[in-house]
DNA sequence: GCAAATTAATGATTTATTCAAG
DNA sequence: CTTGAATAAATCATTAATTTGC
């Protein structure tokens, strides 16, 4: 499972809390709030404050997603001028041309270093753990 | 200065040294590697772990801004068939295009967001900070 | 010279995107 | 495919340069 060193694998009972969290509004809880909710949380099974903190983060952006492709999606239905697939195409290619404007020429060789231990610093963070 | 409550003003040595460390190579310190490096950099100054992450995520940022501007305009010196305001303008199109797609009725509504307080667990978790 | 007004740098947060485990 | 984890890009906010009118 995730003693030693596997990804947290929320427990059903804990997602139960942090949507209830979330659909009361929480978004962006601070640490102290982030302390205390793994701490309910650790009831349920192993769980350290960035498990949190990362839920709330992943949560948030993907509910955006979602509004965005309802979104999209009503807009489509409702005019029949321009199809669904025509605004998904076109709005691939634009994602695909900033990329390159962002990417072009990003290299310059240098140092290999790539990094090795990645770590969250996480804004609002302190010796969690 | 920043005793209190005002943000991280690094000294002249403190930049110096995260320079030398950035152009050794350094680019995503590791935990451990930021507190040594803070703790380095408290000789000269207030410095927390943070500000050591921060220096790094924008330093590094802002060299490929930079970098992206030159190869840019180095193109735009290089072909004369189209010009660095074209390629300007073009990219602050699709920028703003893109930009138009993602938030495209974003809103919807949703909650409320400093409502409710809610919750058993986290008495008081309302007002923090 | 010298503050008020603007603008450029940059520390700190938030949001979007990507990677990879399962 | 879903989603935890991490990085990169965009944005916000405050401070320092600097310009400008007196």
């Amino acid at each position: 499972m995730h003693p030693g060193g596997a990804r947290w694998s929320p427990m059903p009972e804990q997602i139960k809390v942090l949507e209830a969290l979330y659909n009361g509004g929480m978004r962006t809880p601070n640490t102290l709030q982030i302390e205390r909710i793994a701490e309910e949380l650790g009831k349920y099974g192993r769980i350290e404050g960035k498990n949190v903190f990362y839920w709330f983060q992943n949560h948030k952006a993907r509910e955006r997603q979602k509004q965005k492709r309802r979104a999209l999606l009503a807009l489509a239905s409702d005019n029949g001028s321009v199809g669904f697939s025509d605004l998904k195409r076109e709005e691939e290619r634009c994602k695909r041309k900033c990329r390159r404007w962002s990417s072009c020429l990003e290299g310059e060789g240098g140092h290999s270093d790539r990094t090795l231990e990645l770590f969250p610093l996480l804004p609002e963070w302190k010796q969690m753990e």
